[in-house]
Order: structure tokens, then sequence, then C-alpha cells
DNA sequence: CGACTGATTGAACCAGCTCAACTCATGTGG
DNA sequence: CCACATGAGTTGAGCTGGTTCAATCAGTCG
């Protein structure tokens, strides 16, 4: 597998203040969803100097489990899958980034989880230490970023429970209940629900097997509570996926 | 159940600004461990005019999972539980507070967990308004929280990993490695380990039942692994469980 | 002492896992 | 255009780690 950034030294030269979305942070897509949303426009000039747009192919890292924190991450577009690995193999998946998510929230030095891009995947990345010194004087953004680190680990907690003390059924339930929620928060709600990223990775965010993921979602397809199309799932009965989700 | 809190308007005479430890934060034992640390001498005495010395007895609630979060806490004494729970009964335990641990550190409107005391337990208590307030000219101390609560997301990913991937063996060797690291921090580095909270209190926090943890214990113990003592164990070989703790 | 609470142990059971076969696209190169 | 890999997903059949249910044990308190 390919490790290697995308639009490193060598290549940044072809992203540096290219934004995907013509005319910059101020047009940004997501910005009003993400740490961004803290910022004045002038504010908003100077993060861009510091900011550098950067292209993952799917299947690429962003970065390492253990490895120096020398970047973090504001997501554009695509679809990020967050990790923890077992020296023999086991994975768990800590949560799927999308457009809008920071990576690198805790601005720790060393990265806790592997990130790799899922889809194509668009960020604006700073150098950590550029990142935290453009922080400085701005309290308004560090409680921003205070404010998303509690949603992270409020959203921790419920997966804690989750993988703790749910059954199948209720784990895969609560994952569609809970993507559509997140999709509605950067595009129009919708009962179809992209699935990006694959049976393997819903088992290993979900603490199950693929074989039992598959198979659970074949009996919800069976009891018409949800159709299963291609690369997603259709919600024919959120009654029922809440009420799976909520007990 | 009692779940009123001690020390509330009727006796909060009893407590305001009598120290258990005489002198203050100045003199405060987990000071340099905890949130305050970060504070200078003048600001102490200024945060100690809005904190509020508070005692719960064992199996009291110090607040409820989505009550309104009026109070933020220090913990100075005792072991704290906190939980969330299902409907119909289910507990998942997503960690035990000890002295020196903040609760309410997200700063969001509502508590995500329940927290009862084990022990008898000693806070620092703050009006959360008051404590927003306080922080507002302190970034610093903006800065520290950011970093406890970056550090209680990497704890929430490890714990995340073994709920979802470990195994019953893997689960309390961890349990009983991290415990032993965390006791250190505040006191002195011992082999042997108390454990105030019940078996049902490891087995909510491991996503495992009584019996598998007590039969896990035993099977630890058989292999001298582990000796169990009154409320505690003894780690006899860290070499095992920390082969266990990192498998 | 009896009553109660927490912990341990035993035995049967089962939700989810393992292993294996099969389906269904998608791709590829002869 | 077809033969044939290749990879992701599904399905089946049997197994097992951990649960469930139940009995026993060990303190502790009144």
């Amino acid at each position: 597998m390919d490790t290697s950034e995308q639009c490193t030294a060598t290549a940044g030269h072809q992203c540096k203040h290219n934004r995907s979305s013509a005319g910059g942070c101020a047009n940004c897509a997501v910005r009003l969803v993400s740490v961004c949303g803290a910022l004045e426009l002038s504010e908003l000039e100077e993060l861009e100097r510091i900011s550098q747009v950067t292209a993952f192919a799917p299947k690429t890292m962003l970065f390492d489990q253990g490895a120096l924190a020398n970047n973090v991450f504001n997501i554009t577009e695509g679809v990020v899958r967050l990790y923890k690995s077992l020296p023999d193999g086991r994975r768990q998946i800590m949560g799927f980034a999308l457009p809008g998510d920071f990576l690198g929230l805790a601005l720790m030095d060393r990265y806790g989880v592997t990130a790799e891009a899922i889809t194509p995947v668009k960020v604006c990345r700073f150098q950590r230490s550029a990142f935290v010194h453009y922080i400085d004087d701005k309290p308004h953004l560090l409680r921003r970023l205070h404010e998303f680190a509690g949603h992270e680990l409020s959203l921790a907690q419920d997966q804690m429970l989750l993988l703790g003390r749910k059954t199948a059924e209720e784990k895969v339930a609560a994952f569609l209940v809970n993507l559509q929620a997140r999709y509605a928060r950067i595009g129009p709600m919708s009962v179809t629900i992209a699935l990006p990223m694959g049976r393997q990775d819903i088992a290993d965010y979900l603490g199950l097997t693929i074989e039992t993921v598959s198979r659970t979602l074949t009996k919800l397809a069976r009891e018409k509570t949800v159709l299963i199309v291609p690369d997603g799932v259709r919600l024919l009965s959120s009654e029922r996926l809440d009420h799976l989700t909520a007990a």
C-alpha cells in the first residue's frame, strides 16, 4: 500500500493556495460547521496563509498512530477512517471523519490514531506549530476547538456504551441513524445513506465481524427496515431504527 | 438510594471555605496534577473565592446524565464512577474519576453521564457560569482544560479499542495496569492496587459480566499473575500483565 | 446467631465468531 | 468478446467465549 502523503514537499507547489472551490476559506462549503466558523474574515485570511490544500487518494494515509504530529487537518471533502491497531492485526475504528471535521484536535505531540482516506479526500493542512502559534492570541478559536473536543468526547462515550453494551442489531441501527444525522449537518437531509466505507470498516467500527454486519443488514432488509442499495442504504423505517437506537 | 447532593443550599455553610487540608488551594494535595496546576497563586485565591468544598457519601450522585450542568467539579478525595445507562438498565461505566480529575471538562450545558461517589468523596465545586466567566481572561487555563480534554479523548479511544476488540483476560489486565499507573500519579507507586469499586462496576467498565470478571481474576490468581487481597489486588507478574495489556 | 450484601463457582446456553463456500461485480488480457 | 482472475459481499454450518441462571461461599452488621 502507498503510505506516503500526497502533496508533500515535492508536490506542495501544486496545491498551495489553490482552493478547490475558488475563493478560498471565505467561500469554503464547510466553514460554518468546522472550527473555522469561529473566525472573522480578516482572521480567515491569516489562517489561509498558513494552510495548504492537500489531496489524498483512497487508501492513502494522512498520518500514522504514534508518529510525531507535525500537521493538523481540516477535512473539506471525502471520508477518512481513524483507527487503532493491535500488534496481531485486530483493529478498532474510532470514527469516520467527514467534511468539516478537524483532525488533531487534541493538539498532542503524537497522533493517537492512524488516519486513512476512504474516498478521495481534500483537506486544509496546517503545520501544528504554526497552527498552535496562530491560536495563541485567539482565545475564541481555542474555545471553539475545546467545544469540538467536548463534542468528540461525548461521541466517544456514546460509542463506548455501544461497544460495551449493545447488541449487533442495535449497533448497526445506531451506526446508520448517526451517519444520517452527520450527513444532514453538511448536506441535505436524506433517507438514502451513502456507505463509502466497506463492510469490514463498519465491522471494525462496531466491534463486530464482517459476517455479522452483513447478516444484520440482511435481516434489517428482510423486515423492510432498510433497503440495501449499491454503496449505501435507504432507511425505510426510521421509527424502527430509532427504537433500536434508543433501546 | 439517596440521590441528593450533600452540602447544598441547606448545608453549604458547613463547607464554604472550610478546606479539608487546611490552607486552601495553595496547599491542595492534588493541585499540581489537576487543572489548577496551571494557575498562579493570585489566580488560585480568586478561584478559591468561587469554589465550594463539598462532600459526597458513597453511592450518592454528584450529577445525573441529561441534567443541566450547573456545576463543574475538581475531585480532591475519593473515587467517582461516571456512567451511561440504557432504558432497560444496561450500564456502561465510562471511567473512574480519581483525585485530581476534573468533571465537566467539556463545559457543555448538560451532563453527558451520571457521576456517583463510590467512596466518600470531596470535591471543589464551581458554578459552571462562574467558572466559565473566570476562565474568560485566562487562556492558559483554557489551554490546560483543553489538554485535559485531549487526554480524556485519548483514554476514551484506548477504551474503545479495549471494548471492541480485546478478550476478557486482556480487558482485566489492562484495567489493573492502567489503574496502577493512575494511582502512581497521585501517590506512591505500588504493586498493591486498591479496588474501591465492586465487581459489578468493573464489569460495567470493561463490557463484561460480573461472573466473567470474577472468573478472570480467579484465573489470573491461579496462575500467580495476581494475588487477590481484601478490597484490592496485588500485581505479582507485571511482565505477564504488560504482555496481556499490549497484545 | 440470622440476615444481608458482594463475590465466587458450576452448568447450560447462545449471540456472535470462525471457517468455508458461493455470488456478483469489475477488470484484464489473449 | 470471452475466459478468468480479483475483491467485496453474502450465506451456511458448526463452534466457542462469554453470558445466563442458579447455587454456594464469605464477610459484616445488627
